[in-house]
RNA sequence: GGCGCGGUGGCCAAGUGGAAAGGCGGAAGUCUGCAAAACUUCUAUUGCGUGGGUUCGAUUCCCACCCGCGCCUCCA
């Protein structure tokens, strides 16, 4: 009642995030923030991979995160902690409200082991040479998430090859030994053998400590359906014997023109710091994930973002001059009626282009009061976090004095009616990079990219 | 091979069984020496991939087809 539990599956830190990564979380902070707007509290807790995984079945030995071992020079405690840093860094910039539970994985093998055990008890699982599986055969609503015919299809028609000792190809570790003939530099004793966990265990084991074994929200990408999240049920419901999660609630991705994919493994990936190099802000893509529904695939292109910055920039030049001189009214009276129709678009499954539009009509309102404007703006940028009440700094950057003995005499020719003089100054200021306008008492300039 | 999603104006993107939000871009006007910025107005009306069907009426429902994309392996 009045409260919501909510938990996401964080990054796995073994390199610098991606813009498609970021953008679940950038789902993930609105449906969080739709829900304090619409009065709730929540809860919400983010899990940290920072245990290596393996690529899959087939693989031994070296995972994501020995692999940076491997090129970086640095212990896996090392790197774990370095991209951890340089995610919530990004998180931060993108204005994402931070999580009131911040766990990971590294803190809680104990209760991973626990949960484990409890299973085994209750015979869900039986061993192989490479770990301790979940027989995914004694859970009969296992294909509950995916669809019946998603799991059958798994089945049959994968390319993958599965370990011939798994008694189910849906069956997966839950928790998987060293290697015989090498030490891993994460590993630890259990019961069964020295190793670690498997990656699903994490998520059930800590969402369960910190929300309870029957929590609200779970959410994630659209890619942790089939497999991490129905393995995360399977688990946990055998387990508890009580259901895990009442709402899942998973983003799409956001994919590259050339259709190439957006992935962590592809070497090459977008991330925030690349795109400050190009001159666009974090405050600029998430303007960007929010034109389009959480429900549906983002292309990204430079020229998507490009659109995201000027519409973002623009709406900024709206809100900017009542900033400067007025206070936002206390009163929301006179907006009651647009804040409802925002209301109505944010709790409509998280539309946020109609809650956005919404936002135009209402800054663009001539029959509004600048007072009532900066309430609304207020109001409705605890939801979409896009820092419209801060006032934009005046970007006056310093210019080499060359350029600005062009600028004066530019100035000085316009005052003489030289115009033919002035617009070659203007020329070749532009040469420069330098873009000059005439405003009443001077010359402004922007820096031109 | 299996499963799924989507095709809406130049671009991006909401939405609906009863004649299609918003943004970017574009056009015109006001202003300006000219520009820029700002402001005003305009910018899908046999239409919402193609062809059928249901319906008084479909872009919205059903079927087929074409095209694009995603997942099926750790992946957000």
């Amino acid at each position: 009642e009045g409260q919501v539990s909510m938990y996401a599956c964080g990054p796995t830190v073994y390199d610098y995030a991606h813009i498609g990564n970021l953008r679940t979380y950038i789902f993930e902070d609105i449906l969080k923030r739709v829900l304090l707007f619409s009065g709730f509290k929540v809860k919400h807790v983010m899990k940290v991979t920072d245990v290596g995984h393996l690529q899959s079945d087939a693989d031994e030995g070296e995972d994501k995160m020995e692999l940076g071992v491997l090129r970086e020079g640095k212990t896996a405690w090392e790197i774990a902690d370095f991209y951890s840093k340089a995610f919530f860094s990004d998180f931060n910039a993108l204005n994402c409200l931070p999580p009131d539970v911040t766990c990971k994985a590294t803190d809680h093998i104990s209760e991973m082991i626990e949960l484990v055990k409890t299973l085994e008890t209750k015979g869900f699982t039986y061993k192989t040479e490479d770990g301790i599986y979940f027989d995914t055969a004694k859970f009969p609503s296992y294909d509950r998430l995916a669809g019946k015919s998603h799991i059958e299809g798994l089945r049959s028609g994968a390319r993958v090859e599965f370990s011939a000792e798994k008694r189910n190809p849906s069956d997966f570790a839950l928790w998987k030994f060293s290697p015989k003939d090498k030490k891993r530099q994460m590993e630890w004793p259990s019961p069964w053998g020295t190793g670690f966990p498997g990656w699903h265990i994490e998520c059930s084991a800590m969402a369960m400590k910190y929300l309870g074994e029957t929590f609200d929200i779970h959410c994630g990408g659209i890619d942790h359906i089939a497999v991490h999240h129905t393995n995360e049920i399977a688990q946990s419901e055998c387990a508890t014997g009580k259901p895990y999660v009442n709402y899942w609630v998973h983003a799409e991705f956001l994919t590259t023109k050339d259709s190439e994919k957006m992935a962590k493994s592809s070497g090459e990936f977008l991330t925030v710091s690349l795109l400050g190099e190009k001159g666009y802000s974090p405050l600029d893509y998430r303007y960007l994930c929010l034109g389009a529904h959480y429900k549906t695939q983002i292309v990204f292109s430079w020229e998507a973002l490009a659109f995201a910055q000027k519409s973002l920039s623009n709406l900024r030049d709206i809100i900017g001059p009542h900033l400067e001189k007025h206070s936002p009214a206390t009163d929301t009276k006179n907006i009651r009626a647009q804040l409802a129709r925002f209301a109505d678009a944010a709790t409509d499954d998280l539309n946020m282009p109609k809650a956005l539009s919404i936002l135009w009509e209402t800054a663009r309102d001539k029959t509004l009061a600048p007072e009532d404007i900066l309430a609304f703006v207020r109001e409705t940028d605890r939801v979409f976090g896009l820092d419209l009440m801060v006032p934009r700094k005046k970007e006056r950057a310093a210019l080499p004095p060359e350029t600005m003995a062009l600028i004066t005499e530019r100035e000085q020719a316009r005052k003489a009616k030289n115009f033919a003089r002035s617009d070659e100054l203007r020329n070749e200021l532009k040469k420069h990079g330098v873009a000059v306008k005439d405003v009443p008492g001077g010359t402004e300039w922007t820096i031109d990219k």
